[in-house]
DNA sequence: TTGACATAGTTAGTTAGCTAACTATAATGT
DNA sequence: ACATTATAGTTAGCTAACTAACTATGTCAA
């Protein structure tokens, strides 16, 4: 996402403001180090999966999934809660089918529609991972007691509120 | 990075805490969240360079040719401050040369080196690209006064250094 | 009831990242 | 001096995402 690894010193964001007068210093670094922060999250995440066979995409939909009383979602669904294209979730499921953690189901009622399921194989495979991870995670975030989350998650939520005005055509929004 | 729509519901986190007692629910909500916000403001980010005809990784070459004092610097070089591999910068430069917003200068010193220049109509990009990006952002962050943006990067610093434990092997680190 | 439109899933082709291998050049140690 | 090793950049081939187009099926209204 932000691959950038040489954020910007306070001299070179003095050198950039010079030139851009808008420029407003603390927040393109708070930007940045946002950006940086959740970067390196992902890879982390990213290597801590990959000990198990997974990536994130794939994990995601096994986690959703889970979520469902009886395992069992559509490809649509899945894809609309994970965010990506219905073309781009046929790839994962076929990538956990052939690991045999999830299988596809024919639908009687609408014969287009097709339902996931999770395995054995995939709730087990979940029962090893989840974990594993939810273990690393709690010693990533034992820094910060519950003020401070809660106070994270405030100004977190402060800056989702002017995302629109960061990619708005015009004053609109 | 995460593309995620439905972040789990406290009834979610619950059963799977349940399942998993060693989750512990406020860290995963912050860490999410953390994920999320970022991963839409890269997209906004994204939205916002694109109207320029800029792709993120392109934007960050020209960035880092302008913080030089000559305009100039090396692929190698390039590709370790952005954090990209040099096959992924080579084919950075390539769409940039293309658009003739850098060009490559031969060393004399080392043949085996090449100079990356920022021409004077990257330089008119950026011009027009900064200041537009600048402004954005600071009516993206202006719900957030100095105090929060400090406490956001301490904040963020702490998860920050709690990476190492996401994905160290063992107890290591 | 049937023609137009909508929906579910897949396939094909593109993109931007990656690693590994390659060419050329430089540096180093015996 | 010269064989070995390191470095700079590129190329080739892989992956996982995307969009657009396609097949099949379902829905709905004239």
């Amino acid at each position: 996402m932000l691959q950038l690894r040489d954020l910007p010193t306070p001299d070179i964001l003095a050198k950039f403001a010079e030139r851009y007068p808008i420029a407003d210093v603390t927040a393109i670094a708070s930007f940045l180090y946002l950006l940086r922060v959740a970067s390196d999250l992902s890879l982390a995440l990213d290597a801590c999966l990959s000990k198990h066979g997974l990536l994130q995409g794939r994990w995601w939909v096994l986690i959703l999934l889970m979520r469902e009383d009886n395992l069992t979602s559509t490809p649509s669904l899945l894809a609309e809660k994970l965010g990506v294209s219905r073309a781009t979730m046929t790839g994962l499921i076929d990538g956990l089918e052939q690991s045999g953690l999830v299988h596809r189901v024919f639908a009687q009622t609408d014969r287009r529609s097709v339902f996931i399921q999770l395995t054995n194989a995939g709730q087990a495979k979940l029962d090893v991972v989840m974990p594993d991870y939810y273990g690393r995670l709690r010693q990533c975030m034992q820094a910060l007691d519950e003020e401070k989350r809660t106070q994270l998650n405030q100004l977190l939520s402060l800056i989702y509120m002017g995302i629109p005005s960061l990619v708005a055509t015009s004053g609109s929004l």
